[in-house]
DNA sequence: CGGACAAGCTGA
DNA sequence: CAGCTTGTCCGG
C-alpha cells in the first residue's frame, strides 16, 4: 500500500491505494501515478509506501504508472522547501518531476572522473584545456573574445580551496570564468551545476562535453541524469534534478535573481542546492562577484588576492551629476564624448516609453489623470497622455491652464533614443525586451533587458543610476551592484579597454565605491548594518501574503510580526525562517485564493 | 480541482 | 413543484 499525493490545485492532501499485484517493480517514493479520486482519474506521486492506511476506508487500486518521478531523497526535500517557502509540495514535485513520461532508463555512462581526474581534495594531474579554452557564460558560443581575464585552471588555489570545504562562497569578479569550478566539480563524479539561464547552462554543458565529461542538460536530459554516471547542468529548476550519487554542487552567479522561482513557493535554486548539498554531505560552492548577505551569513567566503579581482573588472567612471546643469537633462559632457568617440555604447535607463512623468511648460503644473489624479505619461507615438494608474487616454493639454506645450520631467528610453541620436551624430537605435534582433547601430539604448541581450560592448552607460541606487526595494543595493557586474560582463576586465560610466547624484554610495574599487565587500558592512536597523533580512525572515484568503495572518502571533494590509497585502516578519514557516502553516490549506511570497523579491 | 448533493430561488 | 443556481463538502 502506498501513500499517493494527488496533482490537483487545492488539494494538498495525501491518499492511500493499493499497488496492484506485480507492479511492485514499477512503483516506488516518487513515481508518478495516475489514480482514481472522487470517481475522476488523477496524476500524482508515490511519497510514502508500506503506509497503514486509516480504519474503516476501502483502498482502490492505483489506476497506472506514468512512470519516473523524482528519488526519494527530492521528495523529501520538497516536503522541506514546501514548508520553508510556505507553498504546496505538488507545485515543488513538479519541479522535480519529467517534463513527460518516462517508461525507462538509459543504460549509465562510465563514471566521468575515468578521464584522469584528481582523486577529491588532492591536485593530481592538470585537467586537460582548460586554460585555453575560457569563454564567459553569456557569450554566444565560438572563440574567445580577447577582453576576458586569463582564467584560472581547475588546480588553481582558489578551485582547490573552494572544493575542499563544505559550504563556499566565492567572489569571482565579473570577468572571471567559472568553468574550472564545474570541471574541477565533475572530476569528482556526478556534480550538479546551476546557471541563471538556459543558453549559460548550454555553453556550460557543451565545453564540459568537450572535456569528456559525461553531461545531461536538465530539463531535457531527466532520464540521463536519473540513469546516473552524468554531470547535470541546468537553470533554475535544474536544482531539482535527479543527481543519484551526489558529488559536488556549483552555482555558477549565485545572486542572480533568475534562481528565484516566481510562483509560490518562492524557493530560490541556490538555497536548495545548497541544502541537497549539505543533506547528501558533498560540498556546494556559490560563484559570484557580488554574493548576497544571505549568501554571506550562508558560507565562507573566498576572495581572489586584490589583483585578481581588480584586473577582472573593468574601469568604472563615476559622474558626479550634483552640480549638472538641469538643461544637459541627461547627458553631461563625459557621455556625449564617449557616444561620439565611437565603438560600441550601451545605455541604459530603466524607464520605458518616452516619458513617465510630465509638468506644463507654461504653468509647471503636473500633468494629472482626471479621472484618479495619477501621474500622466507620454504615448510612444508621441501623440496623447495615458495614465499610468487607471490607463485611460487623454489630450496632451494641460488641465490647470490649458497649454499644449509640455515639459518631460523623467523622460523614457523613446525619447532618450531621439535626442541622444541629435548628440551623437550618429545612429542610435532602441532595443527593447521584445524586439528581436539587435540593430546595426554603435550607440544602443535600451533598459536593463539590453545588458542580457547584448554580449559585448566597449562602453556601457548608466544614464540614471539613482533610481537603481534608491529604489524602495529592500534589495535595492544588491541589485543595483549586481546590475554593475552584468555591465562589467559586457565590457570585459580591466585589460581590455571598457568602460562602465555611472551618472549619479550620490557618488559616495557604498555600491559605487564597490564598483569602482573592484571591491564588492565594500557594501557588505554597511548594507548589513541598514538591515539589521531597518529589520530586514538577513536580520529577520519576511514573507508577503496576499488574496482572499490572506486575512488569516491576523490572527498570527506571538513571535512574528504582521503588518497591513497594504493594497491587500499583508508584510509577515519572524526572528528567523523556522518561526516563519511555523506560523505560515497555519494557512488555510484549501479553498480561497491565497498567494504566500516568503522571501519576496520585492517590498 | 471538480463532482455530488442540499438548500434556495423562480415561474407557471 | 420541476428546473435551475449557488454553496458546501469531500476525495483512499
Amino acid at each position: 500500500m502506498v501513500r499517493v499525493l494527488p496533482d490537483v490545485a487545492a488539494l494538498d492532501k495525501t491518499f492511500d491505494y493499493v499497488v496492484p499485484d506485480g507492479w511492485d517493480g514499477d512503483v516506488r517514493i516518487g513515481t508518478v501515478v495516475r489514480v482514481s479520486l472522487h470517481g475522476r482519474r488523477v496524476g500524482g506521486w508515490v511519497v510514502a509506501d508500506g503506509v497503514t492506511p486509516p480504519a474503516g476506508i476501502r483502498l482502490r487500486p492505483l489506476a497506472k504508472v506514468t512512470g519516473w518521478g523524482p528519488p526519494a531523497a527530492l521528495v523529501d526535500l520538497a516536503e522541506w522547501a514546501a514548508w520553508r517557502w510556505a507553498g504546496p509540495v505538488r507545485a515543488v514535485l513538479r519541479s522535480a518531476s519529467p517534463p513527460g513520461a518516462v517508461r525507462g532508463l538509459p543504460p549509465a555512462p562510465a563514471p566521468p572522473n575515468v578521464a584522469g581526474g584528481p582523486p577529491p581534495n588532492v591536485a593530481g594531474a592538470p585537467p586537460p584545456n582548460v586554460a585555453g579554452a575560457p569563454a564567459p557564460p553569456n557569450a554566444a558560443g565560438g572563440p574567445t573574445p580577447p577582453n576576458v581575464a586569463a582564467a584560472h585552471d581547475g588546480n588553481d588555489p582558489l578551485t582547490v580551496d573552494a572544493l575542499a570545504r563544505h559550504r563556499a562562497v566565492v567572489r569571482l569578479p565579473p570577468a572571471a570564468d567559472p568553468y574550472p569550478f564545474a570541471l574541477a566539480a565533475a572530476r569528482r563524479g556526478e556534480a550538479l551545476v546551476l546557471t541563471p539561464s538556459v543558453e549559460q547552462a548550454v555553453q556550460l554543458a557543451r565545453r564540459l562535453r568537450g572535456d569528456g565529461v559525461p553531461v545531461a542538460l536538465a530539463p531535457r536530459d531527466w532520464a540521463r541524469a536519473a540513469a546516473g554516471g552524468s554531470v547535470v547542468v541546468g537553470a533554475r529548476a535544474a536544482a531539482w534534478s535527479p543527481v543519484p550519487d551526489l558529488a559536488a554542487v556549483v552555482v555558477v552567479d549565485a545572486h542572480d535573481e533568475a534562481y528565484r522561482e516566481e510562483r509560490s513557493p518562492t524557493w530560490n535554486a541556490w538555497e536548495v542546492a545548497a541544502e541537497r548539498a549539505r543533506r547528501a554531505g558533498v560540498v556546494c560552492v556559490l560563484l559570484s562577484p557580488c554574493p548576497t548577505l544571505e549568501q554571506l551569513a550562508w558560507g565562507d567566503l573566498l576572495a581572489p588576492s586584490r589583483s585578481t579581482e581588480r584586473a577582472g573588472w573593468p574601469a568604472v567612471e563615476i559622474v558626479d551629476r550634483r552640480r549638472a546643469d538641469p538643461r544637459s537633462g541627461l547627458y553631461s559632457d563625459r557621455v556625449v564624448a564617449l557616444i561620439r568617440s565611437g565603438g560600441l555604447v550601451a545605455c541604459i535607463l530603466n524607464r520605458k516609453g518616452r516619458a513617465r512623468l510630465l509638468a506644463c511648460a507654461a504653468c509647471g503644473e503636473l500633468l494629472r489623470c482626471e479621472h484618479c489624479d495619477g501621474g500622466l505619461a507620454q504615448n510612444d507615438d508621441g501623440d496623447g497622455l495615458r495614465c499610468r494608474r487607471c490607463t485611460r487616454s487623454r489630450a496632451a493639454v494641460c488641465q490647470a491652464c490649458g497649454a499644449t506645450r509640455l515639459r518631460r520631467l523623467r523622460p523614457g528610453v523613446t525619447r532618450v533614443r531621439e535626442e541622444l541620436e541629435a548628440l551623437a551624430g550618429r545612429p542610435v537605435a532602441e532595443v527593447t525586451g521584445d524586439s528581436d534582433h539587435l540593430p546595426d547601430a554603435g550607440v544602443l539604448v535600451g533598459t536593463e533587458a539590453l545588458l542580457h541581450r547584448l554580449g559585448a560592448a566597449d562602453a556601457v552607460v548608466f544614464l540614471d543610476f539613482d533610481q537603481e541606487l534608491l529604489a524602495s526595494r529592500y534589495r535595492a543595493a544588491e541589485q543595483a551592484l549586481a546590475l554593475l557586474t552584468r555591465a562589467a560582463r559586457l565590457v570585459g576586465g580591466r585589460g581590455a579597454g571598457g568602460r562602465i560610466v555611472v551618472q549619479t547624484r550620490v557618488p559616495g554610495h557604498e555600491v559605487l565605491r564597490a564598483a569602482v574599487h573592484a571591491d564588492a565587500g565594500r557594501l557588505t558592512g554597511p548594507e548589513l548594518a541598514r538591515r539589521a536597523d531597518l529589520r530586514l533580512p538577513p536580520a529577520t525572515a519576511l514573507a508577503v501574503v496576499s488574496g482572499d484568503a490572506a486575512g488569516f495572518v491576523a490572527a498570527l502571533g506571538p513571535g512574528v510580526e504582521v503588518l497591513g494590509p497594504t493594497d491587500g497585502r499583508w508584510l509577515v516578519r519572524a526572528p528567523d525562517h523556522a518561526t516563519l514557516a511555523a506560523a505560515l502553516a497555519a494557512a488555510p490549506r484549501t479553498g480561497a485564493r491565497l498567494r504566500v511570497e516568503v522571501d519576496p523579491a520585492r517590498e
